[in-house]
DNA sequence: TCAAAAGTGTTATCCTTACACCCATGT
DNA sequence: ACATGGGTGTAAGGATAACACTTTTGA
């Protein structure tokens, strides 16, 4: 079997002829004052990004180096989201691949270390209809669904107009439908589609009907945070990773405030604190809170031990007996 | 805003220095006669690949293109399962970068157009500790677990040891515990690192005490293999991709079969039939069918609409009213 | 008539959701 | 006293799991 690994390679052609630069992109998220922020660079509206390099371990080990030398942060838990593919032309006619590979990273703020602390913002600044903490915000029945009738409205025919606002109407929860936080990423295309972000309208000269809402950043790089957010609404639901963006004791209440800073949706409070006491996810230090108002909370620590223990799965499936 | 593109290639050296190769390498998976099959190439044994080209449009559309090239397969549903990189020596002492960039893409067997045919292969040759419908695998008792029993007693330490029996029993379900169909990676990599599978072998000598179980691929390609089965067993539970396997009408029971050759296990009947009508997911399509024995069945057929009128959106957290 | 598969009824149990309420602290 | 947050009890409703049973065909 050994000899046989040369057949990976058959087909390759000579090296050069179309090998790609691959760039590492992190979208790190942390959870301060009850906001979710995001780590930037530049003007705030680039994610940390930089080429795998021959140096670099291997792709996680380059991710956390080029983290690090641009925020002076230190990455915990890091997991893939995506990997994609774009044109890019290098000099004159020559052309080239860049290969994007983007991580979802969780840390706390204050593990920072260095020139960060300013590059940290809310990402509810790049998605303002992302926000349902107080209610669906303004933003979406003042701005979005006037513009996105409009754009449905540029359709001549019923069906595809149908079409259309179907897909609007199930993303931001329209037509008497529930808001399901975890479409960031079908909400954010819908708009590009509409041309209702900036990054829709580059290329093309400014339209002086402006669009709107929600700080753009460069390239795809909005798009890349809206599929973290997306894979993180979702996965908190599911494995218990709310946990790397706590302080190492906790109450309730701001575990609590954290998801919902996360969801971008308010919890019940005792059915949330059954659920995370049944699932034995957590234990108590034995200390209690000096808050300054309410009754003293009990402070509560992870068990990474359930990491070991359980497996969380999921099934779904009416198995039988036998 | 435009101009700040430049920002993010700001960094980037020469391009040569450190451009990698990509792979594009397809798990392609169907249902045949109730055995889920892979689609290989070569002595059946490697997964279709090939490298990413300048000619390829997107890296679906190349991943595409070798598949089809390779098996005279077309592919329907397609997702992204992940990438990697490992290091790769060409010529002489130059060492760069191959980037694998895996999929899975689920089809019928029966869209093969040309020489494929015989790639068909059961996955459960390739993991045969995987197959639990007729109930645990003898291999597992009669050959993984004495070997997993010494790989836990070459640590000295008590709790050293305890930890990697820990790990066994939960990927394997031993002491009692629930065997998870889902935990494929966890239990190849438990094999790979106890040396009971092929490849952790390679680069060594043979040993004499053979390992076993389970047909050998390539490089990683097994490995590969199995994060695309873990993630097809994964997510039949919480999206509608079982129908991808499907003929355009099938009986409750054929559909049964095919969730039963993916998940390795049996379900119960009545109740797999009532979890799939309560989410009318089929339709009916009025005929039945002429089967050999028992009473026919009627024919249904997925209800395409539903990809539209719904988004499945699984909440697991305790969402207050207002 | 029997085997094999299709299909229905019904119950016990658990989980989720909602509502109601009491507790402890600071101002 | 009361505001604020901490914390418990409990019951309704829905989903799941298990068991029992009837129906329809071909051999």
């Amino acid at each position: 079997m050994q000899d046989q690994t040369a057949a990976t390679r058959k087909g390759r052609p000579p090296a050069k002829a179309h090998d790609a630069h691959v760039d590492l992109i992190a979208v790190v998220v942390a959870v301060t004052d009850q906001e979710p922020s995001v780590l930037t660079v530049g003007q705030a509206n680039a994610l940390p990004s930089g080429p795998f390099e021959l140096g670099h371990r291997s792709l996680q080990s380059g991710l956390r180096a080029w983290v690090e030398q641009q925020t002076g942060h230190q990455l915990g838990y890091i997991e893939q989201l995506y990997t994609f593919a774009d044109r890019d032309r290098i000099g004159e006619q020559r052309q080239q691949r860049v290969i994007s590979i983007s991580y979802l990273a969780l840390t706390r703020a204050e593990h920072a270390a260095g020139p960060s602390k300013r590059a940290w913002r809310s990402w509810y600044d790049f998605f303002p209809w992302e926000d349902h903490r107080s209610g669906a915000p303004p933003v979406i029945a003042d701005t979005l669904l006037p513009r996105l009738l409009a754009w449905v409205d540029e359709r001549d025919h019923d069906p595809l107009k149908r079409e259309r606002w179907q897909r609007a109407a199930i993303a931001f929860g329209f037509d008497g439908r529930d808001w399901n936080e975890e479409l960031v990423l079908q909400r954010y295309e819908l708009l590009y589609e509409a041309a209702l972000v900036e990054e829709a309208t580059r290329g093309s000269e400014p339209n002086k009907s402006l669009p709107i809402s929600g700080i753009s950043m460069i390239a795809d790089h909005r798009r890349i945070l809206a599929t973290g957010i997306a894979r993180l609404r979702s996965k908190i639901k599911y494995r218990p990773v709310v946990f790397e963006l706590m302080p190492p004791a906790f109450t309730f209440l701001q575990l609590q405030r954290t998801v919902e800073a996360l969801s971008g949706r308010l919890v019940h409070k005792p059915n949330f604190r059954r659920l995370i006491e049944q699932q034995e996810l957590v234990e108590e230090t034995g200390e209690t809170t000096a808050d300054t108002v309410g009754r003293p909370a009990k402070l509560f620590r992870f068990r990474h031990a359930v990491l070991d223990e359980r497996v969380v799965a999921g099934t779904k499936l009416p198995l039988s007996r036998a």
